[in-house]
DNA sequence: ATTATATTTCGTAGTTTTGCGAAATGATAA
DNA sequence: TTATCATTTCGCAAAACTACGAAATATAAT
C-alpha cells in the first residue's frame, strides 16, 4: 500500500506558472515583453488586445502578483517590463519539466523534479 | 490607431496547454508518464495522490480531452500512457514560446510565434 | 446469474476566473 | 483649484474549475 503524500512544491510551482499562462492575453503580454527585451504600457495594450481596460488591468495584476512583470511609474503612464529573474526561473522550471536540457541560471544545479514532498 | 484583432491560434494553443498543466495532479501525471516512457493505472494513482477516485477521473478525462494521454483497456484495468505526438507538440510550442532552440519534431519548420490572427 | 472489481458519469456545492461599467485614485496641466 | 488623462479598484454576474459521494457501466470471477 502506497502512502498518500502531499504533492511536491516543484509540482505546485509548475502548476502555478502554468496557471498564469493559461489565458491568451497573459501569454501575449509575456511573449511581447520577452521578445524584444521590451516594455509596454497598459494604454497601448488595451488598443491592441480584445479586452477592456479593467480586464486588462486584472491580467497585469496577476502577472505582477506572480512576479513575472513589474511596473515602473513614468510620468502619466506606467511602464511594464519583465522581471527577468522570475522569467528565467519560469523558463528553467519548464525546461526541467519538459525534460529538455536545463537552462543555466545563476549557480543552481538542481535539475531533477521532485514529485512528492518529503519530510526532513 | 492600432486595430483590435483576435489573438492568434498559437497564443490560444499555448494558453490551452498551460491550462491543462495548471493543476498539480495533472502535472504529476504528465511528468510520471513522460519520465520513464511509462504507463499508469487510475487505481494506482488514486493511492498515490491526494485526490478521490472521481476527481482523479476528471483529471484523466481532461488530459485525454487535451490529447495528451490515451487509455488502453487491459483486462479489468485501463492503462494510460502519453500521446507522444501531442506531447511533442506541447514541448515544441513551449520551447518556441520560451524562446529556446526549437525542438526538432517531424518535418515542420515553423518556429516563429504568431501573436495575432491574420485574415488570408 | 450473481458477486466483486475497476473506473467513469452524474448531481451537487463551493470556489475561482473572467469581464464589464462605474467609481476611485493619482498625477499632470491649465 | 479645477479639469484631464492613465490606470486601477469595486461590485456584480456569468462561466469554469474542483471535489465529493452515489449511481452507473463494464468486465471478470464464482
Amino acid at each position: 500500500m502506497v502512502k498518500k503524500v502531499e504533492l511536491s512544491d516543484d509540482l505546485k510551482e509548475i502548476a502555478k506558472f502554468a496557471r498564469v499562462m493559461s489565458h491568451p492575453v497573459r501569454v501575449y503580454i509575456l511573449k511581447k515583453l520577452s521578445q524584444l527585451n521590451s516594455c509596454c504600457y497598459s494604454g497601448d495594450l488595451v488598443d491592441e488586445l480584445p479586452v477592456g481596460r479593467s480586464a486588462l488591468s486584472q491580467h497585469l495584476k496577476e502577472l505582477k502578483h506572480a512576479g513575472l512583470i513589474q511596473g515602473e511609474i513614468e510620468a502619466p503612464f506606467i511602464k511594464y517590463c519583465l522581471n527577468k529573474e522570475n522569467w528565467a526561473k519560469l523558463k528553467k522550471v519548464f525546461a526541467v519539466f519538459l525534460d529538455d536540457a536545463p537552462i543555466d541560471v545563476s549557480s543552481e544545479k538542481k535539475i531533477s523534479l521532485k514529485l512528492m514532498n518529503t519530510k526532513e
